[in-house]
DNA sequence: CTTGACTTGGAACGTACGTTCGGTATACAA
DNA sequence: TTGTATACCGAACGTACGTTCCAAGTCAAG
């Protein structure tokens, strides 16, 4: 996809096809468009549309009446909004001064469940969701109250935000992990605060941070 | 509607018709109808067609190609699925040296728009999101490529967390508001750091913080 | 047997609609 | 100047597609 740039006319455009799309149950057909957009000629508004399909911005399908629709991700759509929602267990708190519990992600039965929408987060994994408890994960740009949303993993890349037990202090917190030339160094999301150095085989990875939520009354 | 009980094709009819527009993006023509159902001649569509419309499952649109719809309430259809969740636009970003603009919220074309679940969210009043650009709303538990999701709003009630416009400082910024005795108390969600007292001329309320929503990859 | 409601088929009609082509105007680089 | 690329217009062409009309088959009521 060329990626031009696109004119004031072109998302002109793509908001009427969306709009009309939405309310009438079928797109327009060119000449609709054309006058949406104070275009003449229809072929204009073909030459228009080519681009637009050129840049990934709509779905054409040659020589069909209404044979427009706006591509995946653009703008606000019917069909996909089917798809893509997911229902992550919220497996319980998580506090400072215990190992986040890692269990059977799976059955939470009845339990409390977080539905987010799929561009919001990617689903591939074990996905399970935590509320903070306390200040203790300050930080991490985390408050009291916040939902996270982690992956299992065991082990962490660096620069990823993970959940890690700490050994020799006896706690969970949340930081940048960068391992570096032999040991582990934990960085705060805060910038203001210092990073913490430790031993690798002090510290148990216990999950990736996905997402931080945090609902404001 | 005369309710008549649909026969066997008909039936097949309304299921092509969800099926056909629910993966191409528009609605069939009466002729892929037809061949669809087994049906020869254009007429007998169309006349089944009337039928269906007379009944209330259908809805046409005379004389336009491809002018048929599921009627609300019939076949599984957008509509549901469109429950329970929001489209919010991201109208852009937020800097701490300027003033939050809340313009038109409702035109934001072919923008970025997130989608969220109701159940993180209620939908009463004018939403909109805001990518928060630089650390400058530390102090607010925000960082660098939060999106935070408002309610745009003009007073605040006393312990709501809201982005206002201080006058002499110039700058824009997230805060709990408190109004006591004459003054306002403006308190970063940090406890570990000081509030601000601003007089109540000098601040300009912007809008409330529904949601903090920050992605880690 | 008719008679009349349904349902199906075939064919023709008229136009809605996507496509193509020739032409114009502007801007910019060789 | 002469390109070449972008953006627009108008007109014409061909067919996709909704509509209408005529005919014929079924089936139950009379």
């Amino acid at each position: 996809m060329a990626k031009g740039k696109l004119s004031e006319r072109q998302s002109e455009m793509i908001e009427f096809i969306g709009r009309f799309t939405q309310d009438k149950g079928y797109p327009p057909t060119i000449r609709q468009i054309g006058e949406a957009v104070s275009i003449s000629s229809t072929s204009v508004v073909n030459y228009n549309l080519n681009k637009l399909e050129r840049d990934g911005y709509i779905v054409r399908d040659l020589k069909v009446s209404r044979g427009v629709r706006l591509a995946s991700g653009v703008g606000r759509r019917l069909p996909r909004s089917a798809e893509g929602r997911l229902s992550i267990p919220l497996a319980g708190f998580i506090f400072a001064s215990e190992p986040v519990l890692v269990g059977d992600t799976a059955q939470t039965s009845g339990d409390e469940v977080i539905e987010l929408t799929r561009d919001l987060i990617s689903d591939e994994g074990d996905l399970f969701a935590l509320r903070v408890k306390g200040n203790s994960m300050i930080d991490a740009m985390v408050s009291d109250g916040d939902i996270v949303v982690m992956k299992k993993v065991d082990r962490a890349r660096n620069g990823e935000m993970v959940a890690v037990w700490l050994n020799d202090r006896g706690e969970t917190t949340l930081k940048h992990f960068y391992l570096e030339n032999g040991r582990v160094r934990l960085q705060p999301a805060n910038p203001t605060m210092q990073p913490i150095f430790v031993d690798p085989s002090k510290v148990v990875v216990q999950g990736k941070v996905m997402l931080v939520l945090r609902q404001l009354n």
